[in-house]
RNA sequence: GGUGAGGUGGCUGAGUGGUUGAAAGCAGCGCUUUGCUAAAGCGCCGUAGCCCAAAAGGCUACCGAGGGUUCGAAUCCCUCCCUCACCGCCA
């Protein structure tokens, strides 16, 4: 959410800067500031009514303490008070339409996000390893079914189409590297290990931006009102939603291993070749609390701890700073790391480490208090350290051998248990 | 699911209709005393919003959330949420 102030006070800057992500949502701009000025007006006049009401009842008190007779000014504050539940309603009336209209706009890119409206101008910052020389590579669809990895005829019987099911070896590779993940994050990178609930309340998913906007995207418990978190980035955040944190407990560091539910709605027929895109995956992911002094900083950390994961399983991938036009909703600033996919002849998403700045604090009231003892928003970020299906598809298609079996990086061997897959 | 007890400031915790934004304590900040530390004394110290060009200043709201009663609500009533305890069910 962005602060009132900043559009009310830069209009135009705002205007400016959403439209360099070229959703049209500097449109909605002049709406708010017409909502705002409305609700200011209103609210005016309405405290300037509670302040009189105020006054006369104090008078009351003083008169009827005195034994004095009261029912003139009875008669008047009553007046008076049925004027301010008018005035009330409407203030309170505006106040949601700026609330739902703040809801609605997304963040602004940070300045050194590179202008462009499509993933054509994003801009790759660096590479890692080489793409393996392989001659006539098969895909992991062809892999998983050869080698018993996973099976989607099954899966699809239990859940329907865009399902997993990890078998045998799969899914103890699957295993396997999450806790190699988790592991590394925890043990050589400072993060606190967390295991959250699966089903979040909908204040949480407002929090962290998933909602109101994405609704379409979210599986719901409509009676319960929870929904299935689509990124364990809704509960490691909103963790401390509604608190101040003290500055020396900063930054806050957590990972989780999740499942995360997503409905990809429209999203049918796009790279949803095997277990590219589905419904349900594991993820493990990272999420940092810090001060806006220390953000972007921790956002090239954060990134580095996701690259690890490739680099410790010599896997070879690019990080890629995603343009104006390209960044998710609530991000100010976004690093994807994709991996190099032999079967696809493509780089695969497995990573997006984002700066929301003060985005999502701002709507889970998450702040901390500075050395001056005043109350700031934290900066909050996020990255996938590493999605596993996607991961999975690399490795076993980089460590394809001549004769259909699948090598195990000398890293993950411990935590597999074997140094091949035949 | 049932019954009961609760939800007050960063924390603990008073407060059952009229200067209560809220006692007291802790924590924090400033000053004094002090060789240093500790201790003591004094003072300050909630959040959000609005008015004002700004500062100064002023006003309003906020005691889980939302409604209601009243001239006036932390305090009375209703609905909901959450926490705790016990019972039931249960991996």
């Amino acid at each position: 959410m962005l602060d009132i102030r900043l559009i009310r006070e830069n209009p135009d800057f705002v205007r400016e800067r959403l439209a360099t992500r070229g959703g049209g949502d500097e449109a909605q701009i002049e709406e708010v500031l017409r909502v705002d000025a409305e609700r200011r007006k209103t609210q005016t006049e309405l405290q300037r009514l509670q302040s009189e009401r105020n006054r006369l009842s104090k008078e009351i008190g003083g008169k009827k303490s005195r034994g004095e007779a009261t029912d003139d000014l009875e008669s008047s504050v009553h007046k008076i008070g049925e004027q301010i539940i008018d005035l009330n309603a409407s203030a309170n009336g505006l106040d949601g339409q700026q609330k739902d209209l703040l809801l609605e706009i997304p963040n602004l890119p940070h300045e050194s996000v590179p202008i462009g409206k499509d993933p054509s101008a994003n801009r790759v910052v660096r590479s890692w390893g080489e793409k393996p020389r392989l001659t006539e590579p098969a895909d992991h669809v062809a892999l998983g079914a050869k080698l018993k990895l996973f099976n989607l005829e099954r899966a699809a019987k239990l859940s329907g189409a865009d399902f997993i099911c990890f078998t045998d070896a799969g899914a103890k590779l699957e295993r396997a590297l999450i806790n190699f993940m988790i592991d590394l994050h925890t043990r050589e990178h400072g993060y606190i290990e967390i295991s959250p609930p699966f089903l979040v309340r909908r204040v949480c998913m407002i929090g962290t931006s998933q909602l109101p906007k994405f609704e379409a995207d979210m599986y719901g418990l409509e009676e319960n009102q929870l929904f299935l978190a689509p990124t364990a980035e809704v509960q490691l955040t909103n963790l401390h939603r509604d608190e101040i944190l003290r500055v020396a407990d900063l930054p806050k560091k957590f990972v989780a291993h999740t499942p995360c539910f997503r409905r990809e709605a429209g999203a049918a027929g796009r790279e949803t070749r095997g277990i590219i895109r589905v419904h349900q995956f594991d993820k493990v992911e990272l999420v940092k609390i810090t001060t806006p002094e220390k953000s972007y900083q921790e956002l090239e950390s954060l990134t580095i701890d996701a690259e690890r994961v490739l680099q410790l399983l010599g896997l070879h991938y690019r990080v890629v700073e995603l343009c104006t036009g390209d960044l998710g909703f609530g991000s100010a600033k976004t690093y994807d790391l994709e991996v190099w996919s032999p079967g696809q002849d493509a780089y695969l998403e497995v990573s997006s480490c984002s700066n929301f700045e003060d985005f999502q604090a701002r709507r889970m009231q998450l702040r901390f208090k500075n050395r001056d003892g005043e109350n700031r928003f934290c900066h909050t970020l996020n990255g996938s350290g590493v999605a596993l299906p996607r991961l999975f598809v690399a490795l076993i298609e980089n460590f394809q051998q001549p004769d259909g079996s699948v090598r195990i990086p000398e890293n993950l061997q411990p935590y597999f248990g074997a140094s091949e897959i035949r």
